[in-house]
DNA sequence: TTTTATTTTGGGAACGTTTACAAATCATGG
DNA sequence: CCATGATTTGTAAACGTTCCCAAAATAAAA
């Protein structure tokens, strides 16, 4: 039904390596030829198959994101990144969600075993450390903004103990003794980084850590709600919170407004990553910005020299993160 | 370098076909050839290479969604709704974002001309509606949560001018008479019908129009922000505002709160979509809900029917929405 | 055993491209 | 006008599958 290279070759009176050669400009064609074919090509509305193109090259200028979620806004500028490094480079950026299931991470993964994809960065993953390095073996992978313990894959993310290490010093710098965690259950090495973050503030400062000064939900924001009514519960309450994403110190801010606690005043509250609703949040909420455009694009231009190079350099890049100061957080010392 | 097929046929002792038809399960192989030939792909870690498969069947199994924007949450939503009704027919849904930008748009169309994908889904569109007539013709594609005057192609969204209607008749029966509407500056159809809802609730409840009580920006929320002192600065400012989505809702009452007015007391605002940060914003915004996983469901159904059947239907399909009320608007009537 | 029906198999064309190679055309200079 | 070199073209193989068709193997019936 749909016109095929044979078609337009016919249409101009030439061959279809002459076609092939003007859609691709690979070699001189004589300018009558092009306009020939050009013609041709507009009268079919001839569009070349990509299906035989990329079996032929092997290659599809495809590189999958496997996201975690679409339920925040986290990964947007990471996207944005990626896109621009890959569309620069002659690649597009498919995206896909797994709702952090290992079932569905897997089905996105076989996108690239059977090369509909030429590879793919995982923005969080559930994979284990075999796994992942047995398809790194093989296959094109990178991870971005996680890292399992072990695996020698390209990985491009920030310091979690550092960044959390900032954001807690941070509040203790602002007079804060004591100071509250709510983390995840998970056993994701973001979130067990970003407590070490934590417990290395605390010990620096000679604060004795207690545990019940710590709260394990998941990234759920109604965890932030559920962590606060239990902190404050507490017969000696911690004055600051420091939330392991931004989305759990919304829903942590909510409930303490609802318990009619001023927020940075009556109780602090810092969290992670800066997503845009901790900017629209009253009061705007204190957080570790990461520098997602550019994680987005150096991982792109990673991957893509892994791929040109077809070795694979497995770094693991840490960029800069920096705190973001809004208001949710109380300074004792002005 | 990675195993083929024929590889398998020969380390299983077999002919490609038989492969071809354990890996489809197409016909009936005998179980010897069957464990000879699972125990060769195992053995070589074979993969099937879609590329061969998807030129030959002539297609690929894949829907594209079309997404404007990753900045919010809506799509979140109806990508999930499509990925069931996708997977339960063995297809595989995979995004890309255009930012809203025409060029990126088509950029991301190519894909199914070029059959890198069997359809797409816009979820929203700048395309014009001759251009969409005849990528319908051609090819299999869907608009969602939008509708573009006369393009006759399959869309699936609820009734705006219902919908907005709903949301002001809500604020009206609550005893408001000074209301305001955030609009945006753009063509956009879902806009324009948002606004003939909020019109016509004025008509039907007697309430003049006034053309300072609408204020037109774009969907960043930082709007909602400007409005809001915009309206504040008016020597009859409104008591209740309408706006176009709930990311400017939340810019609106971001404002109002910081000019210490009292959202739900002072100043009544409501939105549209219901987007997550309605719910976690304190106080809670007042928004009509789409049914969004519905929408995803929906869309991919028909469009999955339009692919099988070969013939378009261009249905034009409208679902049902709901209010959801929440704290920040008052009711003047208890 | 032979015939017939059934199940299982393999050969090879086809899908739509790209590209190596060779052939043809053209221009140039002697 | 011929030889040479440069440019432009066409032929055909290849990429990895699926699937039609016919052949082979097996089972059932006579």
């Amino acid at each position: 039904m749909n016109a095929t290279i044979k078609d337009v070759a016919k249409a101009a009176g030439v061959s279809v390596a002459t076609v092939s050669r003007v859609l691709n400009n690979s070699a001189t064609v004589s300018t009558a030829a092009t306009e020939q074919v050009n013609s041709a090509i507009k009268e079919l509305g001839y569009s070349p198959n990509f299906l035989g193109r990329n079996l032929r090259k092997c290659e599809t200028n495809i590189i999958l994101a496997v996201i975690p979620s679409t339920e925040h806004t986290f990964y947007s500028g990471i996207i944005k990144g990626m896109q621009a490094a890959a569309n620069e480079n002659g690649y597009d950026i498919l995206m896909s969600t797994t709702n952090s299931n290992l079932a569905a991470e897997m089905r996105m993964l076989k996108m690239v075993f059977n090369r509909t994809v030429d590879a793919a960065v995982l923005l969080g993953t559930q994979l284990d450390k075999e796994t992942l390095m047995d398809l790194n073996d093989k296959y094109n992978i990178a991870i971005c903004c996680e890292r399992v313990e072990g695996a020698d894959v390209l990985t491009v993310k920030v310091d979690d103990v550092d960044g959390a290490y900032t954001a807690v010093k941070h509040l203790a710098d602002c007079g804060h003794k004591k100071i509250a965690m709510i983390s995840t259950q998970g056993t994701a090495l973001s979130s067990v980084d970003r407590e070490k973050g934590y417990m290395n503030v605390l010990k620096d400062m000679g604060i004795k850590f207690k545990d019940e000064y710590i709260y394990r939900g998941s990234y759920d924001y109604t965890y932030g709600s559920l962590a606060m009514d239990y902190f404050m519960s507490l017969s000696d309450p911690p004055t600051a919170i420091f939330c392991i994403s931004d989305m759990i110190a919304v829903g942590a801010a909510k409930r303490a407004l609802e318990l009619e606690l001023n927020v940075g005043e009556d109780i602090s509250i810092c969290g992670f990553d800066n997503l845009p609703i901790s900017a629209m949040y009253t009061p705007g909420i204190t957080t570790i910005e990461q520098p997602c455009y550019e994680i987005g694009r150096t991982v792109i231009e990673e991957l893509l020299q892994n791929i040109q190079s077809g070795e694979k350099s497995n770094k693991q890049i840490m960029l800069n993160f920096s705190l973001v100061s809004r208001k949710s957080v109380k300074n004792f010392n002005k």
